[in-house]
DNA sequence: ATTTCAATGTATCATTATGACACAATAAAA
DNA sequence: TTTTATTGTGTCATAATGATACATTGAAAT
């Protein structure tokens, strides 16, 4: 039992990088929410960020895609690295987490030659990695130390391991500093929606009020969009248009980038 | 002799992280030329990026803190971290550089236990920092490994070690993107200026002419200058006016930001 | 069947921003 | 005194922006 997770855990340990490790702070949308993915840790009332490390032959960016892929099954997903955290203390509480997460072990079956325990009870560099996702297009599969999972709203975080909190702040603040230069939502929303849905979602990660016809008429102005038929479903209304992304006009949107220009 | 390098440099890793490394892409601004620091090592001709290792008990911010220190003697400049690169082949030249650089050391000289050459040899993540300076301020002091300096246009710059022309190209368009969102330029520029200089600066970082009343008109209405008097110096034509930045409202600005509202 | 309700698509309009260009003013050189 | 280069400012047509208005229209309520 001990030696199982140990000899397993020194095996993925003994083909990974030592302290560097990357954290994706993926975005949703959801019930007019803007959320973020939170694993559960086994037995602890502890939520973190979905991470991983990184294999001693492989890019720092593709672990990120492999990690991302692991947890969500998705590859094709908007991912940008943002920010890399190094403080020299954030990594600390590690020590504390693991000697609670492993009580019942012995202190030679934790600091065993090679052993894993060892190995984290490091200073960790961290590099951080936003993703856009569509919560109904992923499959979320929690890793060996979580028993679950969960959408949690941004802006109704409980505390989380270690420096997550502030490392899902920064990701907030580079998506909205993002949103400035170039169109974002084609990741977040799903094939089909309404301008509304689009406002909906740039008021849940700005947290602010827009106004709804300037919103649209700058939206559309952007010349990014497809119109599709009305929508028939629905509430006690008039029917919207539905709208679709063209990708091409996106894509060359999102290089060429909008802003600010002297 | 041989002892006395392998002894100093193995006292400076013993006290630094292994496998994580910074570089400083220090922008400066002369002749009307956008310009970067660069380091040439001893005996080789070959260029590279100020950079350095990170400290076991330093944040990561700080080792770039102290190594601007080191390299430029000026502490205040604009300071940004940008990018971290962390390809897997990306400090495999290393090794070669290494093995020219010390060809007249024994094998036992460089790879004897806890050796420096040893160290370095391995794979390293090189997190990127961008600084903002003003060329007359700094005082360029070049590291153990080289023999001199240079401020070298950005446009035309040799081939460098590693991958420090990709870092110094991650560098250029990261400063780009920012001057859509934020007033740049206090760190570059002297302390009175011309509205030409701005101008200028702006057409040497965006590689793009301006045309000048209309920039005047777009600069003077973000309303971070100062008028000062008449420049009475200079060439054949109309004194233009000096400025100066009023830097409570510049600062206002660089948290606030310039661009695109939605 | 008619009315009510809520959100949509579009329009208006005053204000401000933008890009292109014009031109008199002026410091120094010719 | 004239020439030259650059500056400070102005004009003007066009586009963008923010605030607001209103007829339209699905569905629910009566």
């Amino acid at each position: 039992m001990k030696d199982e997770f140990f000899k397993s855990m020194n095996a993925v340990i003994s083909k990974c990088l030592p302290g560097n490790s990357i954290d994706c702070v993926v975005f949703g949308y959801e019930n007019y929410q803007l959320k973020t993915l939170l694993l559960k840790w086994k037995q602890e009332d502890l939520w973190s960020l979905p991470g991983g490390f990184i294999y001693l032959d492989e890019d720092l960016d593709a672990a990120a895609v492999r990690v991302l892929k692991e947890r969500t099954g998705v590859t094709s997903m908007f991912l940008d690295q943002f920010y890399t955290f190094g403080e020299k203390e954030r990594s600390k509480m590690n020590s504390k987490i693991i000697s609670a997460r492993f009580s019942n072990y012995t202190q030679q079956d934790l600091f065993g030659k090679n052993n894993f325990v060892e190995w984290i009870d490091k200073r960790f560099i961290t590099t951080g990695y936003l993703a856009l996702a569509n919560i109904e297009k992923t499959l979320v599969n929690p890793d060996v130390f979580s028993e679950k999972y969960a959408w949690v709203n941004v802006h109704n975080l409980p505390e989380l391991l270690l420096d997550h909190n502030k490392i899902i702040e920064r990701a907030l603040h580079q998506l909205r500093i993002q949103l400035n230069y170039m169109p974002i939502g084609i990741s977040l929303l799903p094939e089909k929606f309404t301008m509304q849905d689009v406002q909906k979602l740039y008021e849940a990660i700005l947290q602010k009020p827009l106004e709804r016809s300037n919103f649209q008429r700058k939206m559309l102005k952007l010349d990014i969009f497809k119109r599709e038929e009305k929508q028939l479903t629905g509430a006690a209304n008039k029917a919207p248009y539905l709208y679709s992304f063209n990708k091409e006009k996106y894509n060359e949107l999102l290089t060429r980038g909008i802003g600010f220009n002297y």
